[in-house]
DNA sequence: CGGCTGACTGCGA
DNA sequence: TTCGCAGCCAGCC
């Protein structure tokens, strides 16, 4: 681990995979596990890729508010929602239920 | 090789 | 949580 590669993605990878299942996280969580504290967007584009990669639970990783800001991604807008909800994940209207689910990723 | 865009975040109000 | 401003890095044209 802690390989530096400019396999950037392959992090993510990694810890989008590590998420345990019915938890969310936001994608600064995830950079700042990567050590990307500032480059949350990079995180983003990352899953843009992964969510071509199947195995990816990219789903559940949604933004700092709490918003399926991904969802868009994902070829159906509701797929995103309908994955987490179907965790047992908890939604307040448009937004996952942060307090609830919100899950810290560890450095590698 | 240069510039723009982008699944965002943090701070202050 | 929401609104506005600015920063950060990698991929793509």
């Amino acid at each position: 681990m802690a390989k530096l590669d400019t396999d950037f993605f392959h992090r993510v990878y990694g810890v989008v995979m590590s998420i345990p299942e019915g938890c969310v996280t936001t994608y600064g969580a995830i950079g700042q596990a990567l050590g990307l504290q500032r480059s949350a967007r990079m995180v983003g584009h990352a899953l843009a890729s992964l969510v071509d990669d199947p195995g990816v639970p990219c789903h559940r990783v949604v933004n700092h508010a709490g918003m399926l800001s991904g969802a868009v991604h994902f070829g159906t807008p509701t797929l995103m929602r309908e994955l987490l909800e179907a965790e047992g994940v908890r939604f307040k209207g448009e937004r996952v239920d942060m307090k609830r689910h919100f899950w810290q990723p560890e450095v590698e």
